[in-house]
DNA sequence: AATAACATACCGACTGGTCTGTATTGATGA
DNA sequence: TCATCAATACAGACCAGTCGGTATGTTATT
């Protein structure tokens, strides 16, 4: 193995480990020490690799954010009518609501908006594909209104009762794991909304079969993802 | 003013000075000197009032709680029909998104979910009436389909899909505060759920100019917040 | 005089970040 | 081919500052 791809395999670890870390005890509450040592690398290759604790976690929202863009891409895509495009949605959610390590993400985006409050850095990188998501949602819902799928609602209406309703069941799901099934709350929501949505009352099929958000699948990166904020403080270095 | 007064008062104003900066800078990021500080206090004052800074944090919370059980008990008793029950509770969340001194009560919520990620103590005290809400909407919704008023859907879903909507308004209206009127997404969501859920077709106004969340009356507390979780760690002091 | 209600100085633990040193690698030039 | 040089990729000791909490002292009320 070259020297260059164990750089990016201590890289990885790093923020595979941190991503572990931040998700069982939370980003404030996990040293770079701790970090360091779970990953077995010292603190001079952590610091080597990212500026900050803060470029880390940045860096492991964005490596999220960048498959879940893409996911809605392909939905956007693959998706033959607006009914569809979000019950195929609602499937891509639904194994956030697994327990175990499917759920890491969720708690981590719940990390990510507790920290968004303090640091504006954390905020403004959060708070862009967020309100991105949301005219995704607001798009797909006018456009199965032009389409004669969807009433002639407010378009800007329904996707932010969408987006409520996805993120309160996120939440909950991450404060009050075993409070309810989340998932099939999440299921029965949306079906619930596109019923009430739609003109025609036909339901459509639960697509759970389909799409799942892996990690694994290493999916081009969206254009305004892929720059990873690469930024110093003081010193010039970190031009990799 | 006599000494138990003034001590009484000082008890308050640490309480004070703690939820506007908790709510500002948030609860890991305010330090004990800084509240003392601003306080007009000394640090003595403080850990003489409370044991830690996680008590005081856990008596904001049930301060705040108190208010809110009360609020909701006094809809229980007025309200005459489960159409209005919620769209008074609608109302009484409604200020949570005006901006300014009003909404410090939502900031406050999201810091303590925040904390309860990782404080077994603070988590326990803010799951207990999270539960005791949802049973409280779930009861209800059954009340109002056992009285005719609502379609026969399950009401547990049903509760649960409303307490998502309000959770998920509440992050972001907290988060994005100015990426909607989510006071005015909030009326119109509670709407539409009454709407989808009543047998009647009959909307019922909005009563807004009714009940609001108002810190200044005392209100008695309710009984299974009454304790105020004192428990010492080491010393057995504290008793007051 | 006993106790409540503070004030102040101080401590130890911990944390993010820096600094200096070193081994390995790849390019260059003789 | 091989010595050299520079840059990369780390290692690990160290530091400056912060924070929650404590110990002890003082004042005023009962």
């Amino acid at each position: 193995m070259s020297t260059q791809q164990r750089a990016i395999a201590t890289r990885d670890q790093l923020l595979d480990t941190a991503e572990g870390a931040f998700a069982r005890n939370g980003y404030d509450a996990t040293g770079v020490a701790e970090i360091c040592q779970s990953a077995g690398v010292s603190k001079g290759a952590f610091y080597h690799h990212f500026p900050t604790k803060q470029a880390l976690f940045l860096a492991l929202l964005n490596r999220w954010l960048a498959v879940l863009d893409s996911s809605l891409q392909a939905i956007r895509l693959n998706a033959g009518n607006p009914n569809e495009a979000i019950a195929q949605m609602s499937a891509l959610l639904r194994p956030l609501f697994k327990d175990g390590q499917a759920m890491t993400p969720s708690v981590l985006v719940f990390e990510f908006w507790s920290q968004a409050r303090h640091e504006p850095a954390v905020w403004q990188a959060a708070i862009e594909p967020y309100r991105r998501y949301r005219t995704f949602l607001t798009d797909i819902i006018r456009n199965g209104i032009a389409s004669g799928a969807f009433k002639a609602v407010d378009a800007s209406l329904a996707a932010q009762m969408l987006m409520s309703l996805v993120v309160g069941l996120l939440l909950q799901g991450v404060m009050d794991r075993d409070g309810a099934d989340w998932g099939e709350v999440l299921g029965a929501s949306v079906r619930q909304f596109l019923a009430n949505l739609s003109t025609a009352p036909a339901s459509v099929p639960d697509p759970s079969a389909g799409l799942t958000l892996a990690r694994t699948t290493p999916l081009a990166l969206a254009p305004p993802l892929v720059d990873e904020l690469k930024k110093k403080k003081k010193k010039a270095k970190h031009k990799h």
